[in-house]
DNA sequence: ATAAATAAGGACAAAAATATCCTTAATTAC
DNA sequence: GTAATTAAGGATATTTTTGTCCTTATTTAT
């Protein structure tokens, strides 16, 4: 559905709103081992989503990291998407048909539209606040407890 | 949701079942054309969608071109994910995590477990056939009126 | 002030997806 | 049987996505 930045984008930040706050931010490193990304690459991630400190934010230096504000964790989980740039995929016509809409239907339109209202509704009423309290229930889970790479430079 | 060679191969299928049949092939010319791809994508895309004759047949030489019988418009839109090997699509974690599943659930996963069935179920019950017919009857479309290339060699 | 820790950011590399082109094979029409 | 038409298939090119590496800037601790 995602690609694998988006997918690595929504790891992450439910990850650092169960973790983080101004007085325990989190590295890039404790990051990407926890939700199984390659670390480099989920630098450049967290860079999109710090822009503008749209959904997260960070410092450098020693005891720096990445972090969430309350405010922050409240937002729906599409905000991720928009950050990302992917927020159409949520609506876009099935058969990637531009002129697809309600007076020039495709064949899938109809039976697919609930299915988008549904898909769009998910993404905007749960917020991130929520996907990370069901973490800290137990009753959600984020890591990989897999096969790690041998050595990581 | 899907890559570009399944929305074109989604479209290409529902164009051939609409239009064609073994007294009447339509060439890729045509498809590509109708369905707005790029054609020589296209031919790939329609070879494998005709391997093992899976979801289409052809015939090469004047008049050849690509047709369907009945028993493949039969098919479940399902079957052109299969043959594009994107049908995991339906499936797969939204977070995008191999560990997800009922036991240890990612934090979206009880929500979009819904919206996966609703997938699932629509393009297992929904057949080729009804598609094509959809088109027939004038009620849905999938031609691009839009702009064309200039030149196309 | 200096050293250490950390993210920021640029440059580059690798892989995958998308797209084009050319030659070959099959079929049909004549 | 020859020419024309069409898909098959291989090779290659382009673009996008994914991923790595290295240097710089910022902050903290000493």
């Amino acid at each position: 559905m995602f690609s694998k930045a988006t997918e690595y984008a929504l790891r992450a930040v439910i990850y650092i709103a169960q973790k983080g706050s101004p007085e325990n931010k989190i590295s890039i490193e404790e990051i990407s081992g926890a939700i199984g990304s390659p670390r480099s690459f989920t630098a450049k991630i967290l860079q999109i989503l710090r822009k503008d400190n749209r959904i997260i934010q960070s410092v450098t230096g020693p005891q720096g990291g990445f972090y969430m504000t309350e405010q922050h964790r409240k937002l729906p989980v599409r905000a991720i998407l928009t950050a990302m740039n992917e927020d159409h995929i949520l609506s876009k016509c099935v058969l990637g048909l531009h002129t697809c809409n309600e007076l020039k239907p495709c064949p899938m339109h109809a039976s697919y539209k609930k299915i988008k209202e549904q898909l769009i509704q998910l993404f905007e009423t749960r917020t991130i606040a929520q996907l990370a309290h069901e973490m800290d229930a137990g009753t959600a889970f984020i890591k990989f407890l897999g096969k790690k790479k041998e050595k990581r430079k």
